[in-house]
DNA sequence: TAGTAAACTGTAACCAATACAATCTTGAAA
DNA sequence: TTTCAAGATTGTATTGGTTACAGTTTACTA
């Protein structure tokens, strides 16, 4: 899914978000690089139009767009977070060999869940692990 | 699933895994408390039995039994690494009002997964969160 | 029994994430 | 337009889970 400016804007405004502009700037950098960047690689990539822009401020930013379900929370491994623009349902694969994290489509709301019959799920997330292909091939 | 002493010895041989006193006892733990315990509650549990036992230790040996495939390690939150003695497929969902974290049957494997079809994949975990039923009930 | 490789211990260090207080900005009312 | 309060940003200090490392102890094998 690719968010246009003007729709992350409208999407914003629904959920009460004010929209500073490193708000805006935080987003644009995720609907421009889909490859689930941690806090600090935005932090990092963001710096070179805003000089100013602080870490805390990358932080807080996220938690509120998670918050309010904007973007999607990627702990996939324990000692990093990573942050994506929150799209259909997919899981996350991530090659163990060079770190890669792919996205794959999977219908995770077509899974039984009979054991969480009274449950209220507010949000599933599918990580797989293992080698992919590029890496498997230099393997051999 | 429940292991027996001599199951877990057993099956510790067969992964090349030395079984000192203080490893023997983490599994022990971990087969005989199944709420998910973080590293840290382990250690506290054990200090007990085992006052000499550090920190470490417990880090080291869960990180090897989780390289073997005995444990498996869950990362629903961020902040918090937790450890299960792996079992047959099975998803976590994690209460975010209580912080329990319950475990669910979920034929994982049945998930269709055209775009991964090159890729070896050797681990995969499914995440969910939201609030149980006893927490549900204290709402009204 | 001796010797070597691995495991354990405890301290120190690391680093992602958060707390906090001061400053700045936003949006709306006057 | 001006004013102002609520909210956002900034930068530093701190936290807390995890790992690195060096010395000591333990376990397996010959």
């Amino acid at each position: 899914m690719k968010y246009s400016n003007e729709e992350l804007t409208t999407e914003l405004k629904i959920k009460h978000i004010r929209l500073s502009h490193q708000r805006v700037r935080i987003l644009d950098y995720l609907a421009s690089q889909l490859n689930h960047p941690t806090a600090d690689q935005i932090h990092t990539g963001l710096r070179k139009e805003i000089p100013t822009l602080s870490k805390t401020t990358v932080y807080s930013t996220l938690n509120a767009l998670a918050d309010a379900g904007v973007v999607r929370v990627i702990h996939i491994e324990g000692n990093e977070t990573r942050y994506d623009i929150r799209a259909e349902d997919h899981g996350h694969f991530k090659c163990e060999s060079c770190g890669t994290i792919y996205d794959f489509t999977a219908d995770i709301d077509s899974l039984a869940t009979g054991d969480l019959k009274n449950f209220d799920i507010k949000d599933r997330n599918l990580y797989y692990k293992g080698t992919c292909p590029t890496c498997i091939g230099e393997k051999i």
